[in-house]
DNA sequence: ACCTCGACCTGCAAGC
DNA sequence: TGCTTGCAGGTCGAGG
């Protein structure tokens, strides 16, 4: 469950179990993740306090206290999940599905937070103290859509002169950051903007134009929605608690192929379509 | 420098 | 029922 509004989900289901604990022991049952493990991964963090939790893009980053950040990203199939303690007895949660349960951590606020991801496209890395601005995955990163500084000018100065489409444009983690293929598609009919649009034509003559503005607008109201909504849950994905992400049920383009448009003015039905090896929801009538 | 595509890995659903 | 094929929320790196 990994874009934006599902990593800042599980961003604040973890915050409560691991911010200002320190892990007691870590268990790294499968380092051949994305990029593998270090042998000394679980000694460099045990002992160590989470100063805080955050969230860059699609990435969660845990402040230690050595002055480490843990770099985490789900890919395509990773969750967390957060067995809590129950006072007074040692309650231990089975897991649903322990063969793909690939790193474990007990923290001393006595949950149990436990990464699990079939197709092990997601990662964890330990940045050493001052590193982070170094960072080669952190740093080609564009803006954030939710912060102050996203806004149609600086979406448009990124498109400016791109010539690739706008849904391909929208999926670059350097145009904005924490974007994928749901919310892309979702910001889009929002917009009435056609995914395949050329990514240069939200700027005239280098400025934002009105397409500019209600892209940017788009995105940020389909990402605040997303979230307010526990992000979208495929599948029998969960959030940390295991509750369902309800945000699926909002889609108005997204894996709804031949179902109407939600936009009335000139009626239209869904259409799927493959965009750079990926699939695209759009309403052909309205999306210009 | 830009853009597209394959590769990475596993599981599930649909089709034969 | 069982095998095959295609598809899935990401992104890095090779090659054009």
């Amino acid at each position: 469950m990994p874009e934006l509004p599902e990593v800042e989900t599980v961003r604040r289901g973890l915050a409560p179990a691991m911010e200002g604990a320190h892990f007691l022991a870590v268990e790294a049952r499968r380092p051949d993740l994305r990029f593998p493990l270090p042998r000394d991964f679980a000694a460099r963090l045990k002992g160590q306090t989470v100063r805080g939790l955050g969230r860059r893009a699609k990435y969660l980053l845990a402040d230690l206290s050595s002055g480490d950040v843990l770099l985490m990203h789900l890919g395509m199939s990773g969750s967390f999940r957060v067995d809590e303690a129950t006072p007074g007895k040692f309650h231990h949660e089975r897991s649903k599905d322990p063969a793909h349960d690939h790193v474990v951590f007990r923290m001393s606020s006595g949950a149990t937070v436990t990464f699990n991801d079939p197709r092990r496209f997601g990662f964890m890395k330990i940045i050493p103290p001052g590193r982070v601005e170094d960072e080669p995955l952190l740093r080609s990163l564009g803006p954030e859509p939710l912060g102050n500084a996203f806004d149609a000018a600086m979406l448009a100065s990124a498109c400016d002169g791109k010539r690739t489409s706008l849904k391909a444009a929208l999926l670059d983690q350097r145009v904005v950051a924490g974007l994928g293929n749901i919310y892309v598609c979702e910001a889009l009919n929002r917009a009435r903007l056609s995914p395949r649009r050329l990514a240069s034509t939200i700027a005239t003559r280098g400025k934002p134009n009105e397409r500019a503005e209600r892209l940017a607008a788009a995105i940020k109201a389909v990402l605040q929605d997303a979230i307010r909504q526990g992000g979208s849950s495929l599948r029998d994905h969960r959030q940390t608690h295991g509750e369902l992400g309800y945000f699926q049920h909002h889609f108005r383009v997204y894996d709804r192929e031949g179902k109407p448009c939600p936009w009335p003015d000139p009626p239209g039905v869904v259409k799927r379509i493959v965009q750079n090896g990926r699939s695209t929801f759009f309403c052909p009538a309205c999306q210009k």
